[in-house]
DNA sequence: AAATACATTTCAAACGTTTGAAATAATTGG
DNA sequence: CCAATTATTTCAAACGTTTGAAATGTATTT
């Protein structure tokens, strides 16, 4: 059953005896092949199962339609709901999409990058992990031509390259602003890891939320965790020492991080009274079976920043945008108010 | 900036003054060639920033490194970790990973099929849509010899094929088993859409475990939904009807499924008690943030999974298993009891 | 000094495809 | 019926790499 002489060019050109150039142009439909010719070129081929094969496409086009995808973790949601868009994109538009993890360290970044950089891919789109500093590994892609979109993570200082983040600033205005409607003069801050870059814009959204509708500011109102629960659980102490100035509104960087401390809160006296309202970043399915949800989501939007991403690295593919002419595409976040 | 020739065996053979076939010999290490030549080749490859054209390689050697994935979606959980597991295994092998979404539907499986065809992976994992009753398109593979691994979601009535599941019956025979040994005597059994074939196995384990411990099966502790929260809560509705004989356990398909069930439960009076314990096929990482946890859940190992399908896949592509001699390789469950 | 052995480099073909130029065949017009 | 057109097919080079065979260079032996 199994047939082990390829079905190449070579090979239909042979059984129809005709050369291979006729049968190549026949089956990418050449004005000047004639159309019998092409009829019985196409039946063979689809009789014989003939499937082109793209490394030799790739060679001779010099590229590949495939596109690279660096990004820290496959576990964390709004990276599976971007890779999501990305895929969907990707496919609709003829590429394929190679997906490589960085597990957050440098060393396994430019191993990827090195991988895709081999594999020619035809554009990358990278969301650095936490340690990235130097960007050698990566500079490589535009060296010789290949454009790379950064997304959500992105090299702070380094305005020469193409961005697409979610407008996380807007995000955590909008959070801000919400609460104080609801009354609130105290609502807590609680941030992310100071080396990621989005966290600061963040806490200017806060900031700035505040400011606009003169709610005072005051520093105790703030603490930082990163993704350890026993961090955050401390920095909520921090927050909720002071039994005369409690706050009675939090904003989280990440769900799963309010998860941790609501669920602290809880255990704690002061929350049973349900005198807390909390927000945090990520709109996670999973709150519509919390017995006590957040009572807004800031939805980050992940399929769309994915999306963004991709369309913007075809675009600079096909040098519809000039490669140097650096992009920076934002993308709203949006509240959404639990039932 | 931008370095517009592509630094080829040629160009570096140009510089050197040389023939191409010394520089390629001697980047990859001939013993016939000088220690010195070698060395001043491989500094300029550095310099130069020499990085060989896979395409190049691929076509040459027939292969291409990369395998290609097939599964219905990213968004869920099972498949997210599965590839977790695939895309690590696959890098420390040399491998790179294509990943297409099928979103359930045959003719996308159809289409995702064709295009990794066309790319010529070297494998292929599928995890099949559930609409999947004719396998030309998968065939296609190995008729020309590459190897093709179903994991989870296979052709039930194919023996012809190559599996790695989870042993789904004997995680719910172990969840069933548990729930006995508690003292429950009335087992409510809320299974999953009737046409993927692990649903048949899961019921199973659940009849075995109750037969093994002599516990009566009765059809009215038996009910099915599919992903749908309207089905779920009728199925709920049914098992849950006859006052008299009201279920103290249930055991369901998926873990979303059973919040679902779980949250109208409580809904009603009888949950309140707190008498109906329940476990379900997940283990998601949100259930530590629940009030009312189900009591355990049975863990899949989809990381697990992914990587005994991508040694498997390696096995028949180094032709260390011959592709005909078709394996089945079971993953076992486990049962996680929450604290 | 010729013969032999060994070290090193180069040649040339191959992988499967595309494509402009050249060749050939078929058709038309005068 | 020959020349001019047009239609169709084939040639040949190229994409970047690998690799066995052939060629060249150098050193050793007699």
């Amino acid at each position: 059953m199994t047939n082990n002489t390829p079905v190449t060019l070579k090979f239909l050109a042979e059984k129809l005896k005709m050369s291979v150039s006729t049968v190549s142009k026949a089956l990418n439909n050449y004005p000047t092949i004639n159309a019998y010719t092409r009829q019985r070129v196409q039946e063979m081929a689809r009789d014989l199962h003939f499937t082109p094969n793209k490394s030799a496409i790739n060679l001779k086009e010099k590229r590949s339609r495939i596109i690279g995808v660096i990004l820290p973790n496959l576990l964390d949601h709004f990276f599976t709901r971007s890779i999501y868009g990305i895929e969907q994109f990707a496919t609709q538009n003829g590429y394929n999409v190679i997906i490589s993890q960085s597990h957050d360290e440098l060393e396994k970044e430019i191993q990827s990058a090195n991988m895709l950089l081999r594999s020619r891919v035809d554009g990358l789109i990278v969301a650095i992990s936490k340690h990235t500093q130097d960007f050698a590994h990566l500079n490589q892609f535009e060296n010789i031509g290949i454009p790379v979109v950064y997304y959500t993570r992105n090299p702070s200082f380094n305005l020469n390259c193409h961005k697409v983040l979610c407008n996380t600033f807007q995000g955590c205005y909008q959070a801000t602003k919400f609460l104080i409607d609801r009354g609130h003069q105290k609502i807590a801050y609680l941030g992310g890891p100071k080396m990621i870059n989005f966290t600061h814009d963040r806490f200017n959204g806060y900031i700035n939320a505040l400011k606009d509708n003169q709610v005072p500011f005051s520093s105790e109102l703030v603490a930082y965790t990163d993704f350890d629960k026993e961090n955050t659980i401390s920095a909520i102490k921090n927050l909720f020492a002071d039994p005369e100035n409690m706050p009675t509104a939090l904003v989280a960087f990440k769900e799963p991080i309010l998860f941790d401390a609501m669920k602290y809160l809880r255990s704690t006296k002061h929350f049973k009274t349900n005198e807390v309202e909390c927000i945090g970043f990520g709109n996670t399915s999973f709150i519509s079976y919390l017995d006590s949800p957040p009572i807004a989501s800031i939805e980050e939007n992940p399929e769309s920043v994915g999306e963004n991403a991709i369309a913007l690295l075809i675009q600079l593919i096909n040098k519809e945008i000039d490669i140097h002419n650096y992009q920076k595409v934002m993308v709203d976040c949006k509240l959404i108010v639990h039932g």
